[in-house]
RNA sequence: GGGCGAGUGGCGAAAUGGCAGACGCAGGGGACUUAAAAUCCCCAGGGCGGAUUCACGCCCGUGCGGGUUCAAGUCCCGCCUCGCCCA
């Protein structure tokens, strides 16, 4: 190797020696070597899905960033827990494998060797041994043994904590527990309850229910279930789809073809049960308040009130939820949604046919084109009519029609509305739409218009002045204290009750797909619905050779069958309870499922007997935050994108309360601290006709595009990185040119980590350069020896160098505080400094450079090590990724001199140089003095002066 | 429509209420070189004036309009634009 910096010789070379030293391995609990006396730090990136386009420079930035701080807190002492995997299983593989016929596991394999390569090759301190696929039937196996929990466990109320269903069992054998008529477990001994014979009425004990009840009743109870569910079903991609896969116009996202509701059996996931946990755990999490602020809204808490409407002339009642009980008396109509299933029964024979085509169209429409806020609503009147229970008994005004409209839907609250047209937006519009009669019941403040006003003020008309006593009256009342009293008012007369409602929805959790996990659960003919045990896991893929869904008729309403039913002896099998012949679940699990709980597998991932160790989980888990308090979770830095601040996060919060409630994990929450990187973005340029045009395609000249063929000019425009928009940048390109630590360096140099940032291929050049003169420092360019600046002894021996030591200490604080509030942006600016004052300093001493090198080693570790074995010479041992990280010296990070401000009225006028020290009154003398401002003080009055110790001196004059 | 975030040189960006523009890119000038590249040194927010190998002085300037303060990119109120989330 010649004198100059040669990255493409380096990097392999320190890429090797890192990998053949397994130096950056993990040590913990019961690996040889472990010392627990060491702080932990668990440092994570979103895992990748390992998709066919390879890596683009989005991908390094966020794990740029962890690798820093993971070999920054290496050299600080600390266990890194920093290890990588890839989230695989998904639908580009599937789509594509029916494309080409290709397994999917074929493609995944070369994606993920792609990743691999691509990531070994930016320098990433990761435990490779680690290393982890959804896919594999070694973790997948987990994946299924935690749906096995999920299927035998309940929620239980009172303790409000998930629990074995066993438990359940035992209660109800003991007969603490019996079964009421409609199927819901009941205390015994409930003092609620009606006393009848020993038990409540209409209940039963366990032993008087048949085996087939028993299962059923059991089966409502569980974590993971079945049921009928209203889905959207996209008969040409063969498969269901969420809501969010689902655009306004009721097509699919991916592919653009049509979708359509229809019932289904699904596995779903009871997450509902955990909403309000969800929701109060957040508060301390050391997350982004947007973050935070996203999953409330997605959960969507809400209080009120559910209130009894009886049906006119039936015996039948409609519940609502309302968050505005105090609004009862401004019902001016009720709002069924087209499925509730009481609008047979209160349409009346005039009215039905209307009704009924309703119905038949809005079945059709997703969720997101009904309740989309359109200019006209749409809805029938059913005929019927429905008792609004505030009103004194016989009250006219007590009975109010009952339409349906498809903004009302059925799985949100009761699928049933009372509808106060003054006081509620969507009411107000479908109100006016139908001329339905808008009565004020809440005075809002002066300079409010109360048509439409939605806010809190004061009940008024509730009831109206002269209406007969036997109603409610809450007149007068301001809002919350309206909504108290009309809660206990109603559940005095037991026709409602105060209720906290979710907008969270349980977790429809099985796909129609083929590259997914399978079910651990066979179909019997006898016992219906079996869980299979711990030791038949895992229960493999089959292989089949075709992937296409099974096409069926749009409008068919026969089951679907997945890839999986053609995989003929693999679904046939025998029923682990009787023996006698079961099917295999078709279905498979979503995307969402690995990577449920990846985190807690990196802990232990090659663990055949548990998904993790309890030693190896109590060690990564537990930690105290920055300031002192204890940490929530464990994740000490979890790093990603922010399109996962949803669903994946609430998913990964769901599974590991479930997790920690059975007692298999010990901390309330994964994820302790969570941040999440900008957007890298690109100049993406179009010509005349708005086309997108390629890098290569383009002529740079004179600031401006130009495209090569033609010479015509082209728009420029920065945008989110896309094929179609020709603007991916390829980090393999960069590394090629400039080599990985410049690619790593310009990452974390564009600015800070949070924010959304354009590439820009100029740029790139600036540090490379800063890494070049950081080499020449060290290696002389010509001789390829160490350089002829550099003194063997220690800094302290040679006064020529204490500049450069003041500088060095300066920039150690500067970085490490840096790295503290993840400035790594800050950190280089730092860095390049001392290198300029660096390179014209006239001695260096070997510690000096030494020191330099550790710390540029977590942001450009290739170099740092081959520069670090040079400085060393015969006394290296081995990488530097075990020497501690450099500390500074407060008295030599300050100056004795300094430069401070003199303002005259605010403006700046002068600087004076005084002693660092200085107080108050020499600063002040020392202001007057310099020239300037006494010449301009002359004939003046100071009226004020404002002294700032080693800022500034503010003279105020009239 | 509601919520959250952002807006600073030609560009990416810095800046605990205290000298706006650190650091880098692009640009200009110089040194080295037969020349170029590389490297090194210097300049560099805008405008006006003065000066004419050096200086220097004044005015304006952090999306727009107000306010608080001795002092505002930073705090408060209103508005505009863009991004994200929810409806």
């Amino acid at each position: 190797m010649n004198g100059q910096y040669d990255f493409a010789a380096i990097e392999p070379k320190w890429q090797r020696y890192w990998d053949e030293h397994q130096t950056f391995r993990a040590v913990g609990p019961g690996d040889a070597g472990f010392d627990a006396a060491r702080p932990k730090y668990y440092v994570l990136d979103f895992f990748p899905y390992p998709s066919g386009a390879g890596l683009h420079v989005g991908h390094p930035e966020g794990y740029t960033a962890t690798d820093i701080l993971a070999r920054y807190r290496r050299m600080c002492g600390y266990n890194v827990l920093h290890p990588m995997g890839w989230d695989a299983f998904g639908l580009p593989a599937e789509q594509y494998a029916v494309e080409t016929n290709t397994h999917p596991r074929l493609t995944t394999e070369a994606n993920i060797a792609r990743f691999r390569t691509q990531l070994k090759r930016l320098g990433f301190s990761y435990d490779w041994s680690r290393e982890l696929a959804t896919t594999d039937p070694d973790y997948y196996r987990w994946t299924q043994w935690i749906f096995l929990k999920l299927y035998e466990s309940y929620y239980d109320r009172a303790e409000d904590r998930a629990r074995p269903l066993s438990d359940l069992v035992q209660q109800l054998e003991a007969e603490r527990r019996v079964v009421r008529f409609d199927g819901e477990i009941v205390s015994a001994g409930d003092p609620g309850m009606q006393q009848l014979g020993g038990i409540p009425a209409g209940t039963r004990f366990w032993h008087q229910l048949s085996a087939e009840e028993q299962r059923d009743v059991l089966d409502r109870q569980r974590l993971a279930y079945l049921a009928e569910v209203r889905v959207n079903w996209c008969p040409a991609l063969g498969t269901v789809l969420s809501n969010e896969e689902v655009t306004s116009e009721g097509r699919s996202e991916r592919g653009n073809h049509l979708v359509f509701r229809r019932p289904l059996r699904q596995w779903m996931l009871r997450i509902t049960a955990y909403a309000d946990r969800l929701e109060r755990d957040l508060e301390p999490l050391d997350w982004p308040e947007s973050v935070k602020l996203m999953q409330r809204n997605w959960i969507g808490r809400s209080e009120g009130a559910e209130v009894e409407f009886a049906v006119e002339d039936r015996e039948d009642s409609i519940t609502v939820f309302t968050t505005r009980p105090d609004t009862l008396y401004g019902a001016t109509y009720m709002v069924l949604a087209p499925e509730h299933p009481l609008v047979e029964l209160v349409t009346t024979p005039s009215q039905r046919d209307a009704v009924r085509a309703y119905v038949a169209a809005a079945v059709n429409k997703s969720e997101l084109a009904r309740t989309a806020e359109t200019k006209t609503k749409s809805g029938v009147f059913t005929g019927g009519y429905a008792i609004n229970p505030v009103w004194p008994a016989g009250d006219p005004r007590a009975r109010i029609p009952i339409w349906i409209a498809d903004y009302v839907l059925l799985g949100y609250g009761t699928g049933a509305i009372m509808a106060v047209p003054a006081h509620d937006t969507r009411d107000l519009e479908f109100a006016e739409q139908f001329a339905l009669p808008v009565l004020q019941v809440v005075q809002p403040p002066d300079g409010f218009d109360w048509r439409g006003y939605v806010e809190e003020g004061t009940a008024i008309n509730s009831p109206p002045p002269g209406t007969a006593a036997g109603g409610c009256d809450f007149n007068g009342l301001a809002t919350p204290e309206a909504k108290r009293r009309i809660i206990a008012w109603l559940e005095a007369r037991d026709c409602g009750r105060g209720r906290v409602q979710y907008r969270l929805r349980d977790w429809l959790f099985s796909r129609q797909r083929y590259w997914g996990e399978p079910f651990p659960i066979v179909h019997c003919g006898a016992c219906g619905t079996v869980a299979l045990g711990e030791d038949a896991l895992p229960v493999r893929l089959p292989d089949i050779d075709n992937f296409m869904p099974t096409p069926l008729p749009e409008d068919s309403t026969a089951d679907p069958e997945p890839p999986l039913a053609r995989a003929s002896d693999w679904v046939r099998t025998t029923c682990p309870r009787c023996g006698g012949v079961a099917r295999r679940e078709l279905n498979t699990m979503p995307n969402w499922a690995g990577s449920c709980w990846y985190y807690l597998r990196f802990m232990d991932p090659h663990n055949e007997r548990e998904f993790c160790s309890k030693q190896a989980e109590r060690y990564w888990m537990h930690s105290l935050r920055e300031d002192g308090r204890p940490h929530v979770g464990g994740v000490d830095l979890y790093l990603g994108g922010a399109e996962h601040a949803v669903l994946h996060l609430l998913y990964a919060r769901f599974w590991h309360k479930v997790l920690y409630d059975l007692g298999y994990v010990s901390t309330p929450e994964p994820f302790g601290r969570l941040f999440n990187q900008g957007m890298i973005r690109a100049f993406a340029y179009r010509d005349s006709r708005g086309v997108p045009v390629g890098y290569d395609e383009i002529d740079f000249r004179d600031d401006d595009a130009y495209l090569k063929a033609t010479g015509e000019r082209l728009e420029g425009a920065v945008e989110k990185m896309s094929k179609s928009l020709k603007n991916v940048i390829n980090p393999d390109e960069v590394v090629a040119e400039y080599g990985a630590d410049s690619l790593r360096l310009y990452e974390m140099f564009m600015g800070p980590l949070e924010a959304s940032k354009p590439w820009n291929p100029r740029d790139v050049p600036g540090v490379l350069r800063f890494l070049q003169r950081a080499w020449r420092l060290v290696v002389d360019p010509q001789t390829g020896g160490l350089s002829g600046r550099i003194r063997p002894g220690p800094a302290l021996a040679e006064p020529e160098a204490e500049p450069i030591e003041r500088a060095l200490h300066r920039m150690i604080r500067k970085v490490t505080e840096d790295l503290g509030r993840m400035a790594f942006n800050t950190a280089i600016a730092a860095m390049m400094e001392f290198v300029n004052e660096a390179t014209s300093a006239p001695v260096l001493t070997r510690d000096q450079l030494e020191r330099f090198v550790l710390i540029l080693s977590p942001f450009a570790p290739h170099i740092a090590e081959e520069l670090w074995q040079r400085l060393r010479r015969t006394e290296w041992k081995c990488s530097l990724a075990c020497e501690r990280w450099p500390t500074y010296d407060a008295s030599r990070v300050v100056e004795s001199q300094i430069e401070i401000a003199v303002q005259l009225n605010g403006k700046l006028v002068a600087t004076v140089v005084v002693p660092a020290d200085a107080d108050e009154d020499a600063m002040r003398s020392a202001a007057r003095g310099e020239a300037r401002v006494s010449a301009r003080l002359a004939g003046r009055t100071i009226r004020k002066e404002i002294v700032v110790k080693g800022r500034l001196v503010n003279i105020v004059v009239g």
